[in-house]
DNA sequence: GGATATTCAGACAGGATTGTTTTATATTGT
DNA sequence: ACAATATAAAACAATCCTGTCTGAATATCC
């Protein structure tokens, strides 16, 4: 597993509240049956991202959580640094506290460029690009129950 | 963090194994102290590499732990499989159970391409490789404390 | 056979992640 | 002002990963 649970819930509720129309705030409860999780575990999660800055909260009625301007433009890898802490990035396969070019484990130079096209699809995927996907129909944003879910509400 | 610290210590000790005379049996003990990491803690790890029979194990005096016949050839995918468990390829970014060509989460094809590139440096980098750059000298196996024991025994 | 050294196996403990519950606080509508 | 609704925050519980400890089994050496 690459990313944890929360970093998928995060990924997985940004994208959907970018399919959303952007005017009115979208509720946490909303947006936890639609992926099938728990909300206060997912509240919490968007609570950090609003500290994070990466979205707007309000409380009381006729509040919930809103990307911020320009949301569609965050990237994964925005998120992910939030979620999975800022030493993200700098990762050795080993475990090493210290794995550079200078002092590097038996698999850094092997490791190095793999780790970058990591980086660079995290960095060149943002919102918008998997929002618009979500629309077209042809992807899916969480396990079946979601759609069950829409369903049993029509 | 993209491997578990069971993995990480199971890839170290094998490393340094493969850097070890193969006559010989291994002990736990002197592969823990090498590698600075929690010595019964290693033992359960590399039980299960035998259960696995990725090496043999001997009780007694002048036991401990040996590589199986070939395994230089081993490779780190083959490690993983047993460490990580066997669902470790098939990994959704999004945690999808379900995520394949047919029923994509909004990142597959762009995380597939990516997931290549992993699977094929697992599946190339073998024991022998990395034993061969550690023994150069220019490649830490772990963090420092390693070579302090060494300067303390001799 | 007895002493010693080592892995084996399983029970146990701590900590981090994941998930739940509860209470407080803010906002809106009546 | 009050009720309803929603997030905020913190305490709590469960689970898994990590790490420890202990007793047993096994092999070697004397």
């Amino acid at each position: 597993m690459i990313l944890s649970r929360t970093s998928q819930y995060a990924v997985q509720a940004l994208i959907y509240m970018a399919t959303q129309p952007s005017a009115t705030p979208v509720l946490n409860k909303d947006i936890a049956a639609q992926l099938g999780v728990p909300a206060p575990y997912l509240a919490k999660i968007l609570q950090s991202l609003a500290k994070g800055s990466l979205l707007f909260s309000f409380r009381g009625r006729l509040g919930g959580f809103c990307l911020r301007e320009g949301g569609n433009k965050i990237t994964l890898m925005q998120i992910l640094l939030l979620t999975e802490g800022p030493a993200f990035t700098q990762s050795c396969l080993l475990g090493l506290k210290k794995c550079s070019d200078e002092t590097a484990c038996p698999l850094h130079f092997r490791w190095v460029p793999v780790k970058k096209k990591i980086i660079d699809l995290l960095q060149d995927t943002t919102l918008e690009k998997l929002a618009k996907a979500v629309e077209t129909g042809k992807y899916r944003l969480a396990d079946v129950p979601g759609q069950l879910f829409d369903q049993i509400k029509a």
